[in-house]
DNA sequence: TATAATTACGCATGCTTCGTGCATGAAATG
DNA sequence: CATTTCATGCACGAAGCATGCGTAATTATA
């Protein structure tokens, strides 16, 4: 656990807002000169506190229309099968997001897809004959609550 | 559904590697002058395709060792009571998403926290006494196998 | 407490990047 | 074919960037 000051709160409150902010304007809305959020914005960056910086992309606009969850339940627990479960994981674009969870299901993945029948794909054809999988339950999201992605740095 | 040419793809694929790539570098990336890949970006921008830039905090660094999934169960499906609980969940910043979902449970919330205490806290004094809602279950991130939040591109 | 060492800061500055005007060439339209 | 439209590269003034430097503030040491 790195220390922060108050500053540098500001500030990756600010950059987890809007991370093309210039120097400038992180300078106008912390009270620093532009050149030293410029140092401080660097020394985060080097002790990992910020890891990286990503485009937030429409993606209904690209044709990904539909987001599921899908919990699934291992076949056995031995540590092969989880490797290979996890091997699976990592290789489908698809699949966004994969945790592995405590209670009645192993793992919890998110996964976006441009309709239906690419999650049919996704089930039946790639994770339902997965020799590591033995139960798989998905789930569609009909809407969107909230969707941040971003620490409650309110709470500090 | 928007048009969207290679070069487009190209450079949202880039954006959402690295938020914070300069023109010339897309330009290289991509095979644009810089001036171009300006001009593709704000278009790109306009259009909400790009709808933000957001700088990647590491949460542990900064304290928030626990993620959670809470699946919730509205006492009743009247629009009062969804109304309710949508409100619940833009007011606790610790909800970091917020999904309706078909399946056994009605919504699926992600929660980040500092740590076992702070989930007691939300799931016994905020969720669990608020009238909309009927029936709560947690489950506790162990690991987290994947964690991209960008749509896979590679599909298109 | 006094002094030294370290750190954080703002300003100045050379270099890079940005957005836009403009001319060119390719593709679409009539 | 002629004309319009549009994407592109180049040029250029404005803005942003990282860094050196001197000063102030904080921390460590005697």
């Amino acid at each position: 656990m790195i220390d922060v000051d108050s500053f540098d709160l500001k500030m990756l409150a600010a950059l987890q807002d809007d991370g093309r902010l210039t120097n400038q304007q992180l300078a106008d809305l912390i009270g620093l000169s532009a050149s030293q959020c410029s140092r401080r914005r660097m020394r985060l960056e080097e002790e990992k506190v910020i890891s990286g910086y990503h485009a937030d992309l429409a993606g209904e606009a690209l044709g990904f229309g539909l987001i599921a969850f899908i919990h699934i339940t291992l076949a056995t627990h031995s540590p092969d099968n989880a490797k290979r479960f996890r091997e699976l994981v990592e290789r489908v674009d698809e699949i966004q997001e994969g945790y592995s969870l405590t209670g009645d299901a192993d793992y919890l993945l998110k996964v976006i897809l441009r309709d239906l029948k690419s999650l049919s794909d996704i089930v039946n054809n790639v994770l339902m004959p997965h020799q590591s999988v033995a139960h798989v339950r998905s789930s569609i999201v009909l809407d969107r609550l909230k969707e941040s992605a971003k620490l409650p740095l309110s709470v500090l």
